[in-house]
DNA sequence: GTTTTGAATTCTGTCGACAGTCCTCAGTCT
DNA sequence: AGACTGAGGACTGTCGACAGAATTCAAAAC
C-alpha cells in the first residue's frame, strides 16, 4: 500500500485496490478523450504516471482489453480500440437486444418506472446543450436497464456503453444530437408507464428500438418488431 | 519464461502467454466440475501447480472474476461463484435476448445457415447420451450466434454458457435432458430455414425464445414474443 | 533520395521478495 | 462445554529486477 490515501480518518472501507484505481483512471482517460483512439499505452509509462508499480496497471490493462477499450497483441503493446463507424451496427444491435429486453422484463414484473421521470425533467432542463444532453440521454436509458434488476445486464449494458462512446471519439461519426431528444424520449417514457399498466410490452419495444437505431443513425439494419 | 512448451520444432507463433494458458487451465477445472462452486482459489497454489509464477495466475483470476465465474472480495481470496437456480431466469433472459437478436440478424441479412444441419445430425447420431446430447445442442446454438458475424455478441454469449454450465455444477438443477432434443432443435432448424426465405423473422423468433426457455425450465418468466 | 541493415534502447513477460492482512488453532477464561 | 483471545502461519497486494522481444534510429548501401 503506497499510493496516496487522501482520508486520513477512519478510512474502514479499503479504498479498493491499485487495481481498480487504475482501471477506473485509465477507463477515465480514454473516455474523456484525453488519450485518442489508436494511442500506445505502455504499462511503465502509466504507472510512472501514475506513481505506482507495474503489476496492477498490467492486470487494469487486461481489463479494459477484455471490456474492448484497448486491443493487444502478444509481445506487442497495448493500443486505445479503434472503433470506425463500421462497428456502430454490431453496437446498435447489441443496445436493442439489451434494453429491449430489460423493457420487456419490467413490464412482465409490473416495475414501477418512475424514477425516469427525473432524467425526462432532465433532458428539458438542459435543453439545447448538447454535452448535457447527451449524459442526460445516456442515464436514462441506463436507468432503464437499472430497472429491470438485472446485475449481469447491468454490467454488459455499461461496458457497451464505454464502447459506443468511444466511437464517437473517433470523430467521423457523431448521433443523437437533434434537438428532439426531450420529445422523443417522452414518447418512450409514455410507452413504457402504458406497458407497465396494460402489461402488454409490446408497442413499448417497438418504439424502444426504432428509437435506438434511428439515434444511432443505422435506422435499417432491423426488420421492424 | 520458464514454463515447458512441449513443442520443440517450430513454435512460430507464440504459444500465447502464460496468462492465457491459466486462463483457459483454471477455467477447465471449473467447468469440468473438478473444483465445486464454494472453493476457494489460492493463486499460490494454482502458480505451484502450474509451475509458474504467481503474476500470470492473478491476471488470469482477474479476467475469470470479470466473466463471473470467480468472486472476491478485497485482501480475500477468489472463489468459484456459486450460482443457484435463482439465476437462472436472469441467464435466460439474456440467452433469449442474445440468440433472438443473432436469429433476427441472420434472417435480416439472408446469411445461410446449412451449417446448422450437421448439429442436427450430430444430435441424432447420439440420441440417449446425455452428455454428447447437450455438447451438441450447445454447439447448435452456439453455431447460431457465431452465423450472425457479430463478434462481441459472440464474446458475450459465450461467457453466457460458461456461467450456465457453471450453474448446472451446483447439482439442484439440470435441464435440457429430455430425449426430444431431435425434434425440438429439428422444429427451430425448419423455422429459421423457412425465415431466411420469406424475410419475416418473426415465428422463427417465438419458437426460439420458447425452446429456451422451455429447456431451461422458466417458460413463465415473458411474455410470448 | 530511398531503402536496408544493424546496434542501442525501450518495452513486455515473468519472476522472486517483502510488507501487511487474514485465517487458524491452541490456550484461556467464563 | 462454549466463547474469547492472541500468537503463529498462510495468503494477498505490491514492488523491483532480469531476460528476451520489439521498436527506434542512425549509418551504410543502392
Amino acid at each position: 500500500m503506497a499510493a496516496a490515501d487522501p482520508a486520513p480518518g477512519l478510512s474502514l472501507i479499503q479504498t479498493s485496490s491499485l487495481v481498480d484505481e487504475a482501471y477506473r483512471q485509465i477507463r477515465g482517460l480514454i473516455l474523456e478523450g484525453q488519450l485518442k483512439p489508436g494511442t500506445r499505452l505502455k504499462d511503465s509509462v502509466l504507472a510512472d504516471e501514475m506513481g505506482i508499480s507495474r503489476s496492477p496497471v498490467r492486470e487494469a490493462l487486461r481489463l479494459l482489453e477484455h471490456s474492448g477499450l484497448v486491443e493487444k497483441s502478444v509481445n506487442r503493446s497495448y493500443r486505445i480500440s479503434v472503433l470506425d463507424p463500421g462497428d456502430v451496427p454490431e453496437l446498435a444491435r447489441l443496445r436493442c437486444a439489451d434494453e429491449v429486453m430489460a423493457v420487456r422484463t419490467i413490464v412482465q414484473r409490473g416495475t414501477p418506472v418512475e424514477s425516469l421521470a427525473k432524467w425526462i425533467e432532465e433532458l428539458r432542463r438542459v435543453d439545447g446543450d448538447p454535452e448535457a444532453g447527451a449524459a442526460a440521454d445516456a442515464a436514462f436509458h441506463s436507468e432503464v436497464v437499472r430497472l429491470a434488476g438485472m446485475p449481469r445486464l447491468d454490467l454488459r449494458y455499461s461496458g457497451l456503453t464505454d464502447q459506443m462512446r468511444l466511437v464517437l471519439l473517433t470523430g467521423d461519426v457523431s448521433w443523437g444530437s437533434g434537438g428532439v431528444l426531450v420529445d422523443s424520449h417522452t414518447v418512450l417514457y409514455e410507452a413504457l408507464v402504458d406497458a407497465v399498466r396494460t402489461g402488454d410490452p409490446r408497442e413499448a419495444m417497438r418504439l424502444w428500438e426504432f428509437h435506438i437505431l434511428t439515434g444511432m443513425g443505422v435506422p435499417d439494419i432491423l426488420e421492424p418488431l
